[in-house]
DNA sequence: TGGAAGTGGAGAAAAACCATCCATCTACGG
DNA sequence: CCGTAGATGGATGGTTTTTCTCCACTTCCA
């Protein structure tokens, strides 16, 4: 039952017709977006609707909810170890190189399915192996950058992927047009705490929208009115 | 501690038994939490359980959904002015009241309810009061804090209670026992990012626990077969 | 073109949640 | 110390949400 990898990872062809695997995908990413607004007990129906897919197709590929979880988290995960590899041939100075990681873990959704790995999640030998992939080529930047002294010899491991499973989940259940270039925002302003004592003299041009006390009065004044109900309608 | 009663017109006594009052307290503080986890439309009873109360109890305090959540956002808010002004007066240097009020911001979860000012809560004179005290002390310290260059200038308002609707949120789901003083681990170096570049030299030395890659793994595995359901149980 | 793989949506079954009622209990003024 | 108005908890019924299967129909591919 678990025999179809859409990731081209073995050697295996996955024989899966064509538009089959192209629904198994749009179902990855909608359940990527959905886990990450509502957390891991989301419905199911909404993953689907938004895949532009049936229930029972959903159910076809990923016969429970572990499974779907599992499918997320080895996509992401997957994609954030090919995303540190290709940051770190991208950029020469390795802070920069996590700079960039991190932009593009936020953009994965990191945090989608981390707290279903952290609670929920058995192990498994697929999932250990994907998970190492991307867990040490970051393990490898952090320490570059510490040993070339631009990133700040106090942080951890930990204090990367614990503050992406923060930053990318979004503000206000998903109602914020602009959530997604605050976040970039505001993980800029925490890589710049990230910086060894002696480098941070340069700080980072702070992207996205500056919200100030008016625009942070008027986010809630336009929001008003705007969804009543929780769950926006089809 | 705070707001002891519902409203502030003046000519009602607020009159309740002393039971009663410690009853909705602790309705508060318990909605609180379940907020800052689940989101705004968590269970209510889950809420009353983890106030040792009956749902009954919570029912006659606060009659629907949005009666409970206006109560929180004016109890947190009410808290949040006075802990702007605390750290006002405790400390001389703007950016480090700043930082004191952060943290204890951060203690009162303010993300439990700002998800639902933002979308849910109409204005109301009373709250937009609360609202006003909160907000106006902390714009006071920003500027203050801009002003004696110790905060960097490119930063606005909305930096600051964004970052702590996310950071205030528990990870995975309130599992992790750590996750508090993580939270303020990362804070520390969020407000790092903060400091103006002139004064940024000088780091703060990050609490709490530090999380490495082994520990990081450790943190799922010690989790796994702990609550393999979502919900505790009852 | 045949046919196996794939699909969507209806709908029953189950679960979660809301909100009320009432018998019992307790704080507190006299 | 007592009477009582106010407060409490948990059971309960009704409603909504969610799950997951079934089947007639469609689509890819050899």
């Amino acid at each position: 039952m678990t025999a179809d990898r859409a990731t081209t990872t073995g050697t295996e062809p996955p024989r899966m017709r064509a538009d089959a695997r192209r629904n198994r995908e749009q179902i990855l990413r909608a359940a990527r977006e959905v886990f990450a607004a509502q957390g891991p007990e989301a419905p199911l129906d909404e993953i689907a609707r938004r895949a532009g897919v049936g229930v029972a197709t959903l159910y076809r590929r990923f016969p429970n909810r572990t499974d779907l979880i599992r499918g997320v988290a080895i996509d992401v995960l997957t994609a954030l170890g090919e995303a540190a590899l290709a940051a770190r041939d991208a950029e020469d100075e390795p802070f920069e190189a996590l700079r960039t990681f991190m932009h593009a873990a936020l953009d994965l959704r990191l945090g989608s399915v981390m707290p279903a790995l952290i609670g929920r999640l058995e192990a498994d030998d697929v999932l250990d192996g994907v998970r190492q992939d991307a867990a040490d080529p970051v393990q490898e930047l952090v320490t570059q950058a510490q040993a070339a002294g631009t990133l700040r010899p106090d942080v951890r491991f930990g204090d990367l992927p614990l503050m992406l499973m923060r930053i990318s989940r979004p503000l206000a259940g998903g109602q914020l047009a602009e959530d997604g270039d605050l976040a970039h925002r505001q993980l800029e302003i925490y890589l710049d705490g990230l910086r060894a004592p002696g480098t941070c003299h340069q700080r980072a041009t702070l992207p996205g929208p500056a919200v100030d006390l008016g625009w942070f009065k008027r986010i809630r004044t336009r929001l008003i009115g705007n969804q009543p109900p929780a769950r926006p309608r089809a």
